[in-house]
DNA sequence: TTTGCTATTTATAACTT
DNA sequence: TAAGTTATAAATAGCAA
């Protein structure tokens, strides 16, 4: 005897973008959560460290992080780092030379494990690939900040260096995030190049 | 008629720390391309936008982006945004400073391309990833040297900002005002210069 | 809109090569 | 040690309230 379904179940669909909204909007609710489900449960398994950031079409923010957003997004960004700032005495130039490069290698190195298939195919422009003469004031400000940023991790490196005797072991490896040290906090921040 | 089992299958666990090592790191590389495979749908599917980064326990570094990691985060975090624009205006600092954070990124952006290709298949390691104290008087030469040659092209670029009055729309994709941050709230502005 | 319910698809733990 | 296999666990598409 035959029981008659209560549902179609589960059916496979198109890889492709939704069209009906609602459905879209459904699908993006019950997904998110599930996408912030397994970020938990590889951090917990393996001890991980992550950070998702989700934009809806909307524009509407959503985010997981363990332990939190913003020190791993820094941390892969090369943004605010630093390993002993209290050490900084001076400002050799070779020594802030070396380590600016130093900071464009580490840049380098987490370029390379950037999966993204799709900035492959098209024809996308990073805003940082803008001609200087099309970039507006907010752009300006922008880069400003970044520069900013670059110069404290500048100037930790250098105090690295100093306090070593150019003997450090770790501004290429960053195994571990034990050191970081939110910006706000440095003291050598507004040291020169 | 029963068939001996080939495999006793998916078993549940326990969603603690995995003890064993080796178990572990299968876990963390098959769940880690799991979750870039579901941010990929999501982003698919509904039209998000989807940064997520990871760091393994031994502080490896991967992500994924749609359609980019950096500004996506960026725009969470309220980073590089404002909305008093016209404070820098003519700013000569600022158009230097402008400039070698353009070729700074150029330079990463170059960089993580090259790595791309060589990284997957060999073990060799290039004399830029040495650490700092193994290298000799030659390389920190040419450290100095690819320092002098930036510092030139930094140069030449400011010549041409300068002569330029800015004047753009937005290049970043910010259409988004709702979710923007005071600039206030930003630890770089508030560090000053 | 969010929540709950199946039936089905998908992910993956344990094993194998 | 990485890649493939299989059976079971988990996620979720389509509905419904």
């Amino acid at each position: 005897m035959e029981k008659k379904k209560q549902s179609i179940g589960r059916q496979k669909i198109k890889m492709a973008k939704i069209k009906n909204q609602s459905h879209r909007q459904v699908t993006f609710s019950k997904r998110r959560l599930g996408l912030f489900q397994k970020a938990s449960e590889l951090a917990t398994l393996c001890g991980a460290e992550i950070a998702a950031v989700v934009f809806s079409p909307g524009g509407k923010a959503f985010s997981f992080g363990h332990p939190d957003v913003e020190p791993i997004v820094d941390r892969f960004l090369g943004r605010f780092t630093t390993r002993n700032p209290s050490a900084f005495k001076g400002n050799d130039y070779l020594s802030s030379q070396l380590t600016l490069v130093l900071d464009l290698l580490e840049a380098e190195r987490r370029c390379g494990e950037v999966l993204d298939q799709s900035k492959k195919s098209s024809g996308h422009r990073r805003w940082w690939e803008a001609r200087v003469d099309e970039l507006g004031m907010d752009e300006l400000e922008l880069l400003q900040s970044a520069m900013e940023a670059l110069k404290c991790n500048v100037a930790n490196h250098q105090a690295a260096v100093l306090a070593k005797n150019m003997n450090f072991s770790s501004c290429l490896g960053m195994s571990h995030g034990e050191n970081l040290i939110p910006l706000s906090s440095n003291p050598v921040f507004n040291a020169g190049f």
